[in-house]
Formats: structure tokens, C-alpha cells, sequence
DNA sequence: TATGAATGAGATTTCATTCAT
DNA sequence: TATGAATGAAATCTCATTCAT
């Protein structure tokens, strides 16, 4: 990946830089919609050549392996779901309405038409040695939102429970979504986040 | 195979018949439960021959390949989980002690040391050709689900939802559970149950 | 095969041995009935179980395996030729009428419904080591067949030709019978037998 | 795979289109040639692979399997037959001269040292639901030879005979070759086929 | 003699990855 | 950068044969 610089001017090589940066995020992104299609287990490398418009031998010009392609997938949608939970903790509201926020864009993190994945659920699908750089950002994420389970508690705005349980029982049932969602379904994603969110959240409240 | 049955002969090829069946269902139960440990999609044969303690030949002579055993895990948790759902439903509880019920023998068949199994919530790992009768046994259960739901509602005994939605997020929740579930973790897994069901039907209420 | 004879008379013994070896036959028959259907290579031990009507295991006690089971077959049936060719030879019938014979015998040998057999065809289906003595019966066989042309050419009955090619041709004609064959076909096999006999002596006469 | 096509690309991917035919073809006749040698239900892919010069996965780059390997097999010859067959009755010779002309065509099918292919004389190694095609040129061909039996009958060059089992002792002769025919024999392919054509014919004649 | 069960070698096939160009 | 072709390891499955009873 790091390549060596020719002494054209540092312009062009950023440029190609660049260009080669977009790249592998096309592939990152063909990569992602197999896998929320079939499964990581079940997606061949043959198949996200295909979706990103390759052929299989250049797919390890800009990636080592399935394994990176899929670190990659997975971490890209771990930071795009810690992000979404800073900033709803940044904000004044509600317990209540920074977890709904929270879910909600759980859900578009999984089901977006263009930056949706969901390879990040399947953290075995990774070679052992390589999952605590995952598992360390999943668990953060976990444990940002039972924090907000456990401030809504605090706050009174929320009924006593088992936060770890409860945090795991909405994790699940959003990240379930991705199961059963069909793109041409009856609801859009958007519907789809505001009821799940709004159905987990009115457990909670007092 | 022509043979004279004599009393005696019959009863010895009914203890035949049922040494292998027992045999059979041990299989089965070794299969459900690598299948939870390790995914279907990542699991071998030989790790299923090992679990049930024979060669991996010796596999085929009990099912016709990967495929049989797992639908044969499939149907056996779906009929399980369609019994669990008769059962509530003969019952003159309450609706939402009736979906509590129907949710804590979900969470309980799949998670149970003994029996529990989860293979059937990977339906596409089966050959196409196959998943008809699991997808009809999945789609009947969890319309029986929604029609508690909808039960709820139209008794007043819950607010008024988006029943689909609500249904597969209730679902989402409790089957997310074999994703996490350690049988060395701090809480039972009739605790889980106990506690996710409450959980989920307060979402319910109105 | 050898049975240790026990103190009883030894009229019992015989009467053991002749049983077995009827048994022997009907296995051998069995094996040649299912050896004709699929062909050698592809017949499993179980098939040839199933049709001789015992377990799998017990095929190995009356014949050492596969190999030996297919040689008999061959055995048998070559040694039925050898005797048609050598009852036809004894005969003061022309030239003519003797290979007619031979040949009618040679079609009745393979498709005749008890005992027909086929085996005897795939010499190469039989290990290296255990080719020899059939190599040799059918080279025998089809030498005696080659003298009989000869000898009709000899006797001015037959035209002058390249026996050997011509002897190939005819047993060829013959053997190919097997592939085509249908015990529910129009013709029986006598007719079969005596057409392509007539057909296959007059491209011979004179 | 939107790829801009300029006459250099094209041309350069019709070159590749065409050396990966040849393979193909290269890979198909090496398969002739042992399907020839042992028979194609003992021949494994390993040898296949071996006789083609490339590692027994590669196999799978060019053909889907065994069995899409032997139907081209069989396929190719048979649609060789059917134009010697055809080419043949466009011919104003005799009936008599068209059939020798059928019949030395077939043994050269299946004998010629670089093309030769026997396969297709195994139908049943094919899985049943593949058969269909290979079935109806086998029988087309058939058909097509006994034709000209019958012609040669109506037009008295030919004895009258039952023409099909006539047509069946000839196929047999001359396919029954492929048993015993060895390229260091003591006859050429050419010869084989003018002497069994004749001899075979000569039958016929009145 | 007879059987259900077991085994191990080998067959076909798949697939991530690498190579040559 | 890009590709078609190649490879080798591993997966699923088959089958003759053997074992324990």
C-alpha cells in the first residue's frame, strides 16, 4: 500500500495516491454489499472482484487478503457507529432520545443502500489473531450504550434493569435487522429505525 | 431381506431401529451443537464427526451429507419453538404472559446446554432446494408470534404497535442472544430469558 | 472357504459345503444380474448384497471381495463358451453351421435372463495381478472362433479373408448385444441370437 | 467488466477468447485419450489432469466438472459421426459404398491416434439428467445408418434383413475396436476400417 | 453365519492465493 | 495496475473392507 514515490512532483503522486485510495474504498464497498448478501462465510473472493468490477488476481493489488478486506469492512462501520454515539452523547437531550438516536443510526449503519455493512456482526468469520483490534471497538460500543442505559437510570427518566442485558437484548434486535431487511420491503429504513428504536427505548422508561 | 419375523426377530429389530435412532439424534445433537459454537457456514464435518466421537465416514452412513443433518437441526428447534408457541397459546394467560412465555422457550431452545440449538436461524446455509419446508415452519412461527402481538393490541392489553416490525425486533432480540451467550457467563440462561422477556413485553404495554 | 469339518458324520459336512457353495451361486448369479445392469465399475458391494438378498458384511465371508467375486464371474461364463465353442467343434456340421452355433451360444451365454453374464467383458475392471488366467480363457476362446473361420476358408465354405480382423468383428457384433439389450425389447433372445448368427456367417461365404 | 472496448483490446480479447478455446480443446482431448485407454469409470480426474500437463484444480478452470468433461467428450465425436453420416448420403455412390464409407468413418472416429475418442459409448457414466442430448445424437446416428441399410434393401443392392438388428451387429463391430484395437498392432486404423466395412457390407449384398 | 457399525484411503471439487506477463 | 492461468490445501463425500458381537 505505502508506495514509493517517483520524483515527479508531489502533486501527482498524491493524486495517484488518492486515486488509489478511492479504490480500495469501491472495493471496501463492493466487498461490504456481499457480505451483508451472502454472509462473509459464504462470499468468495471471485464474488467481490465481480461486485467491485475486478479480476480476482488485482483484488490483492490493494489488499492482502480476504482477511484485510474484511478488518477493513469491519472497522469502517465500527468508527461510523462509535462516532454516532459521541456525538448523540454530545447533545442535551434525553437519555431517551440520545439511545433512540443512537439505535437509529444503528440501523442506518446496517442497512444503507451505499455504506450499509454488516460484515462487522460476524467477528469469527476473522483468523483469531486478528480480532481484538474488532473486538475492542464492539465492546466500546457496547459499553457506550449501556452507559446510556445506565444514565437513563440514573436519571430516573428509565426503570431499574440489568443494563448488560438489556443493552444486549436492542443491540440484537437491531442488528437483526439485517436478516430480514429487503431493500424492496414494505418500510422504508428510515420507518424501520424510528419504530425499532422507539419500541426498545419504551421498555425502558419508567 | 426377506425374512421370516418371528416375534422374537421383531423385537430385535425394533431395538435396532431404536439404537440407531438414538444413535441418530446423538449425532443431531453433536451437530446443533458445534453448529452454535462455530456458525454452520464455518463448521466441517470433521468437526462434527469428532464432537460425536466417530470418523468422519462413519457420518454419512447415519445422514446423506451436511445438508440432511442440518435440516434435520433446523426442523427439529422449529418444531420445538412451534410447540412452545401452541402451548402458550392453549393457555388462558394473558396475552403478555403468553408472549413471555412463548419468548423465554425461544431463548431456552436455542441456548439450553442439552438441546439447544441455533442452526435454524441460518437458513441460507441450506441448498435452495431444501429450504422450503424450514422457511414454511420459520415464517408459520413467527406469524404466530405476531398474532400474539395483535392479540394484545386488540384486547387493550398493549398499545397499539406496528406488529411486524415489533414481532422481528422481539425475535432479533432473543435469537441475537446465541451471538453472546457464554454458559460460563455471570447469568442463567433461564435468567436471560426471564429477563429479556419482561424487557421486550414492557415495550408492549400499554 | 475351508471349513474345519466337526466330528459329525460327514454326510452333515457335505451337506454344509454343498449348501454354501449353492450359496456361492447365488451370490455369483446376483453379482452378474447387477454387473450386466450398471456395469463392473460402477456396481458397490452393497448392490450386489442387496440383490443376493445379505448384508454387506457377509458378502466377505463366502468371497474374499470385490475382485474375487468378479473374477468367478468371469470364470464362469468364459468356461460356458469354452465348452459351446468346444461342443460345436465336436460336431460333424459345415464350417458354416459350427460358427453359427458358437456365435448363437455366445449371445444366449450373455443375455439369457437366469444366467446370463456379462462380467467377462471388463477384464481390465479385475486388478493386473489377477488378469492372467481370464486373458487366457478369452484369448483361448477367441482363437478357437479364429480356427473356425480358418477352417471354413480352408474347406472352401468361407471366402478368403483377414481371420483375425473378421473374428473381432464378429465377436464385437456379439458382445455389443449387451449394451443394447432389453429383456422387454421386441425380439427374444433366440431370435436375436439367430439373426445376427446368419448375418455375420453370410459376410463370410463364399 | 465495462470495459471500453478500442479494435486493440478487442482484438487482444478475442486472442485470449481463442488460446483459452485451444486449451480447452487440448484439455478435451487429453481426456479422449485416457476416457479411450481405461474407461471413463475408472478414469479420475487426477489423470485426466496429468495427461493435460496441469495440476488436477486447474481441471476446474476449463470445465465444471467430470461430467461437463465427458459430455463435450461425447458430444464432439458424436457430431463428427453425424457429418460423415451426412456427408455420405450426399453422395451419389451406392448404398453399398455409402455405408463402408459410414463405417470407416466411425472406426477413424473413435481410433484416430490424435482425435480418436471413445467416450461416447459410455452414456450411462453420465449423470441421468444429462443424458437427453447425447441420447438423441446417439440415436439420430442410428437411425441414419439403418436408413441406408433399408435404402440399400429397397433399391435390391441388399438382401432383405431385419434392418435393425442388422444396423446393431455393425455398430457393434465396429465399436467393440475400441476394446481391442492398440496403435502398435499389427494393422493400421485405415486398414481395420476398410476390412471391417467390407466384411460387414458384404453381409448385406444379395 | 450373519449383521450393524466403523474405518481409511481416495475421489471430486472448491477456493484463497500466487504467478507470469 | 491488471489479467488469465495455475496451485495446493482443505472440504465433502464414497466405498471396499473390516470389526465386534
Amino acid at each position: 500500500m505505502v508506495q514509493i514515490l517517483n520524483s515527479r512532483s508531489k502533486q501527482a503522486s498524491d493524486r495517484v495516491l488518492r486515486r488509489s485510495e478511492t479504490r480500495r474504498l469501491d472495493i471496501l464497498r463492493a466487498a461490504a454489499r456481499v457480505f451483508r448478501r451472502r454472509g462473509v462465510a459464504a462470499t468468495g473472493m471471485r464474488e467481490i472482484a465481480q461486485e467491485a468490477d475486478l479480476s480476482p488476481g488485482n483484488l490483492y493489488y490493494y489488499f492482502s487478503g480476504k482477511d484485510e478486506l474484511l478488518l477493513f469492512c469491519q472497522e469502517r462501520t465500527l468508527e461510523h457507529m462509535l462516532a454516532a454515539v459521541s456525538a448523540a452523547r454530545a447533545t442535551p437531550a434525553s437519555s431517551a432520545e440520545q439511545l433512540r438516536s443512537v439505535l437509529r443510526a444503528h440501523v442506518h449503519a446496517m442497512l444503507d443502500e451505499l455504506e450499509g455493512a454488516t460484515a462487522h456482526l460476524e467477528v469469527d468469520a476473522l483468523p483469531a489473531g486478528m480480532r481484538a483490534p474488532i473486538i475492542e471497538k464492539r465492546d466500546r460500543y457496547e459499553r457506550a450504550v449501556r452507559q446510556l442505559v445506565m444514565e437513563g437510570v440514573a436519571r430516573d427518566e428509565f426503570a431499574h434493569c440489568d443494563a448488560a442485558l438489556v443493552t444486549r437484548a436492542m443491540l440484537g434486535a437491531v442488528n437483526w435487522t439485517a436478516r430480514w431487511y429487503r431493500p424492496d420491503g414494505a418500510r422504508t429504513v428510515t420507518e424501520i429505525a424510528k419504530t425499532l428504536a422507539d419500541f426498545l427505548v419504551r421498555g425502558l422508561l419508567k
